[in-house]
RNA sequence: GCCCAGGUAGCUCAGUUGGUAGAGCAAGGGACUGAAAAUCCCUGUGUCGGCGGUUCAAUUCCGUCCCUGGGCA
């Protein structure tokens, strides 16, 4: 490790899938460091979306400090790069209040944004996505596909037919900076700074399906239902983008008695498994992320933090 | 008891005018550059309800029995 490492402030960042226990590692963690929490979460991000993004509840924030839950109207579009800008703010307040900050959350395309970074400039425009979409609602997504290919061969290559929302953004980049989106480069000077620990909690399989379905039961005890009811009434659409979120467009068919309480939770049970597999799987090609299972977790990242023990503290 | 309609992949079902079968969902694996808990790709052998019969060959035709749903008594 070069010297100047040592200097760099520690930035960690506690990934997994769903339901693995990271929030309760971050917080041991926070409390003994002492740091605060980005949660590096993609629905809860969104104000009333509580019990299925098991949120932490105010009194646990009242505790340790979290950043970035809470910050967006479930009626606005949120975005990676609006997560990443946000949570770079966060990060850099910790530190210059000489607290450890700790990125702790299952999004890895929203965490990836913060430390490995994007390409500059959003390339967004709604009224262009809009137009695109309802000219590929018309012509088809091969015609899409084909206008890309068109465009930016390379990343027509890399993305299949009929995965319309990858063509159209593609496209929307294209269109809108004149450049290809396969020859955009992320920006990732920001991280350099830091000394970044990654660590990935890992159950077994076994372990983490029977979380799953624990946690599933204990939220639609806790008052899922209601929640969703209450997003209803309040004129929130289904059709919203904070209604992606695992459970809640199910929850609201077991609250307008289309499905059984039951088979709700069964389904949402398997949602979130198909979910903890494909973070897995993102997970997977992070090769800087030191692995571990959640029974040691804590005390492995104190020691990566340089928390020496007690016989290499008397020595 | 009688008359229909069914019994095919974990589930819902298609199909084979007789040459041992295929979709969707589930499950497993993978991709991912501002919608990401999203979006997309790959992977399909199962006594074709049991037993007999006809046939070179039956999941397919015939008989019979069992099971499920509906109707009539």
């Amino acid at each position: 490790m070069t010297p100047e490492a040592g200097e760099r402030p520690p930035l960690l960042v506690v990934l997994g899938p769903t339901a693995a226990g990271k929030t309760g590692i971050a917080e041991e963690i926070a409390r003994r460091s002492p740091g605060e929490i980005v949660s590096a979460d993609a629905f809860a991000v969104y104000r009333g979306f509580d019990v299925g993004t098991a949120k932490p509840s105010r009194e646990r924030r009242a505790e340790i400090p979290y950043h970035l839950v809470d910050v967006a109207d479930p009626r606005e579009a949120f975005s990676a790069g609006r997560w990443a800008a946000e949570a770079r703010r966060a990060v850099e307040g910790i530190v210059s209040r000489g607290r450890l900050p700790i990125i702790c959350g299952g999004s890895g395309f929203y965490v990836s944004a913060l430390i490995d970074g994007l390409p500059a400039g959003e390339a967004r425009d709604s009224r262009l996505r809009e137009a695109l979409a309802s000219w590929a609602n018309a012509r088809g997504a091969e015609a899409a596909h084909r206008f890309l290919a068109r465009n930016d061969p390379v990343a027509a290559s890399r993305i299949s037919v009929p995965n319309l929302r990858y063509t159209l953004r593609a496209l929307e980049i294209v269109l809108t900076t004149g450049a290809r989106a396969s020859n955009r480069l992320a920006d990732d000077r920001w991280s350099a700074q830091f000394r970044v620990i990654k660590v990935a909690v890992e159950p077994s399989r076994r372990d983490l399906y029977a979380k799953i379905e624990n946690r599933v039961r204990r939220m639609l005890d806790a008052g899922w239902d209601d929640e969703v009811r209450q997003l209803v009434r309040g004129g929130l659409p289904l059709e919203a983008n904070a209604f992606d979120a695992i459970g809640y467009r199910e929850v609201a068919g077991w609250v307008s008695g289309r499905a059984g309480r039951e088979e709700t939770e069964r389904e949402i049970a398997a949602a979130t498994k198909r979910l903890a597999k494909r973070q897995k799987t993102w997970l997977a090609r992070d090769r800087d992320a030191i692995r571990m299972t959640p029974e040691d977790a804590v005390s492995k990242i104190l020691q990566l933090l340089g928390h020496h023990g007690q016989t290499e503290k008397s020595g």
